[in-house]
DNA sequence: AAATTCCCCAACCGCACGATA
DNA sequence: ATATCGTGCGGTTGGGGAATT
């Protein structure tokens, strides 16, 4: 067996060699994968880090398992290219739950997490590169807009203010409460704002504002037209934010929605009087999922 | 042909969570 | 109740090959 402190040496003498200091990355041999394999064959799966350990690799416990798992282990589809099939099964898992890359990959037997990952994230690259603004194939996106056919609940968006907030109060079977906006939106927020445990990031208005000028990636902003045009699963999980002025007529139940599920940095009550929000940032999407937010019992499915 | 930029993918990092001591 | 350990997850980074200049 080859020394595994050897080999180090040898790997930092040839990062050295090629005049780029010392890597923080080390790509894995064919020899370690082979000592890995044998290791596993011989003690079967358990405890990483006395696979690390005992193995004689220079790894640690987290970086066998990953190897093994993303690379070795039987099974995995490596180098095949996502079939269309696949495409859509990743598209639709995520237009649901969003960056849980696990829970897509065990959709996908012989894909890993970190296979998919990849997938989207150049996938979104890709579409932003392109001035495509939704990352979904129409086919899914139609579910999730409200000209779509399925499960996402319909309401007037032509509809003034008070009927568009009196449909949604319905369909969430919400208290009685007097239907007005403000209150509409407290109650959506109150449980984020006033959970310790809340997964959302709330970014007061100027930070959010400093964040757009200061970045040219982390943000993209939709003009409110734009927004309206989005399916909700592309508001969702796509990288946009949203900031802007908002006019009479722009997709008030949208925004609502989301701000109940996405949070809302910041929104205005203008004079005291009900308003649609004037001025509205919302905040990145962090960890809870909207199967995790909704009854799946009650009238909005997703 | 050489230098530079782009792009993809594998690997790493930090954090959260559950089990156990 | 608390500390520690092992594991799993999602976000991010860097190496290196491909494409472009």
């Amino acid at each position: 067996m080859i020394s595994s402190s050897w080999n180090a040496k040898l790997r930092l003498m040839e990062a050295r060699r090629k005049g780029k200091g010392i890597s923080r990355k080390l790509s894995w041999r064919s020899e370690e994968d082979e000592i890995l394999i044998k290791y596993i064959k011989r003690n079967g799966l358990g405890n990483w880090n006395l696979v690390g350990k005992n193995s004689g690799l220079s790894r640690d416990g987290k970086s066998c398992r990953l190897r093994w798992l993303n690379h070795l282990q039987p099974g995995l589809k490596k180098n095949l290219p996502f079939s269309e099939k696949e495409k859509l099964v990743i598209f639709s898992e995520h237009a649901v739950l969003g960056n849980k890359w696990s829970d897509i990959a065990r959709q996908l037997p012989g894909r890993t997490d970190n296979e998919i990952k990849n997938f989207m994230n150049i996938h979104k690259k890709k579409c932003l590169k392109n001035g495509v603004i939704s990352i979904y194939p129409p086919e899914i996106s139609m579910r999730y807009t409200d000209n779509g056919t399925t499960e996402f609940p319909k309401i007037a968006s032509s509809g003034d203010h008070d009927s568009v907030v009196h449909q949604l109060v319905e369909l969430m079977d919400l208290p009685s409460i007097q239907n007005t906006e403000k209150d509409v939106i407290d109650i959506l927020f109150s449980p984020y704002l006033h959970n310790p445990h809340s997964s959302f990031e709330l970014l007061p208005q100027p930070q959010l504002a400093a964040a757009h000028q200061s970045s040219n990636t982390s943000f993209n902003v939709l003009s409110s037209e734009q927004c309206s045009n989005l399916s909700i699963a592309d508001l969702l999980y796509s990288d946009y934010s949203m900031d802007g002025n908002l006019g009479e007529h722009d997709s008030i139940e949208i925004f609502l929605i989301m701000f109940s599920i996405v949070g809302c940095s910041s929104f205005q009550v203008q004079d005291g009087k009900k308003q649609v929000p004037t001025s509205v940032s919302i905040a990145k999407r962090t960890t809870a999922s909207a199967s995790e937010i909704f009854d799946p019992n009650q009238t909005m499915v997703w």
